[in-house]
DNA sequence: AAAGCAAAAATTGTCGACAATATTGACAAA
DNA sequence: TTTGTCAATATTGTCGACAATTTTTGCTTT
């Protein structure tokens, strides 16, 4: 049973690498706090490594939106906001919803009967009541879906780009795994329509899916 | 009358700002042939600059999917196939859709009259011929609505990464400003759309547009 | 001649130093 | 006390050199 989305990237190589996934680790979960400045200097002596190496990590974790730059000034974590997490969110909907689409039209059918394997064993986790792996359960098949489009725009966007910052949000308004339930079962109408090659039905879930769990965040939020 | 989208984001500063624009100009125009390998010796000769500028500039195409790059081989210039072309306006079709409908939505009335302007202008230089504004024009007019849009994360994705990678296409496939009149008259009813706040036809219409822009160019390619 | 191997060359990755820019702090004037 | 200016300090931007890795080249062996 594989879970853990990262290992199926290849491995970090370079030292820069690895000192991208650890900044990134550090940031998405807070232990490097929301807006502080990154200073090169202080971070090169902390994790070990020269200035470049730094400047290169910082450079790819603006690219993924996780820290902000500025000229001559420096890079600062970006500081969460709720109208930032409803961005995002907006932004999911439609990107996942076409993933689920596209999913439908793309996806093998051993891909489909895996990802309703990985449904089954999440339900067992489920009912053992192991939160932690609910939350990895989620977010693989959300991460599968994406894959599944094909599409490797698409598949970057989301798994580059916005899903650690999403991930950034849900760890550190303590929300790991919530609605766990509901979502599951909404999951399971997902997989069906995908299982039935309806893209409409697919996206139209999906989209609701994700509008669903904002909505729970945002009342969380106030 | 203010064309030219680079120029509402601020002057670059850096050297290394500098020569990102430069190379990424060369790439999107096809001074530097799709699929060649980008020496980061020979670029920092050829612009004068040092490997550190020439490395961060390619990181940064590297972030717009401009370039590819492997670990301890290097950067090539992406290269254009039909099935990324398809993915590409897969991916544009969902986000301008969606652009459009948040623009509905967002959009002050001033915003909204001077779009109504562009559009005017646009028809003069459409009856006047001149197709190298009425490229400028589309562009202009897809650039306004994505920023209408008010989110942030829809911005940085369609202006940073997809925009000049759909530019490249559009170049270095020959097609500049092509279904001009057509083009016009789906350009009207969106804006019409927009200014009436129906934000899921300006949607619908939107999507549409890309759509028939995608099957145009497919059938150019065949 | 073809395949395999090893040395040589070229390329990318990393580093520390210096230059350019921004920030801080002290001092003077209002 | 507040404001403005200028020097001092710290930080980022750029550079050239060295280290690690890959690619090429030339030789040997079959």
């Amino acid at each position: 049973m594989v879970y853990f989305v990262e290992n199926r990237q290849p491995a970090p190589i370079t030292s820069t690498d690895k000192t991208f996934l650890l900044l990134r680790k550090d940031i998405v979960e807070g232990h490097i706090v929301s807006g502080t400045k990154l200073s090169e200097t202080e971070l090169s002596t902390k994790y070990g490594v020269s200035r470049a190496v730094i400047r290169e990590a910082i450079n790819r974790l603006e690219a993924c939106h996780l820290v902000e730059r500025k000229a001559n000034v420096g890079a600062r974590v970006v500081s969460l906001t709720p109208e930032g997490l409803i961005e995002l969110y907006q932004v999911r909907e439609s990107l996942e919803g076409m993933a689920a689409r596209l999913a439908a039209q793309n996806m093998t059918d051993e891909e489909i009967s895996k990802l309703e394997g990985l449904l089954q064993d999440h339900f067992e986790e489920v009912k053992q009541g192991d939160s932690y792996y609910q939350e990895a359960g989620d977010v693989d098949f959300h991460y599968r879906i994406i894959l599944g489009s094909k599409n490797s725009h698409l598949i970057s966007i989301l798994t580059e780009g916005i899903y650690h910052l999403v991930r950034m949000y849900r760890v550190q308004l303590g929300m790991a795994g919530p609605r766990v339930s509901t979502a599951f079962d909404e999951h399971k109408h997902i997989v069906q329509a995908i299982a039935n090659r309806d893209g409409e039905l697919a996206e139209m879930l999906m989209r609701r899916h994700i509008l669903y769990s904002k909505n729970n965040i945002e009342k969380k939020l106030t």
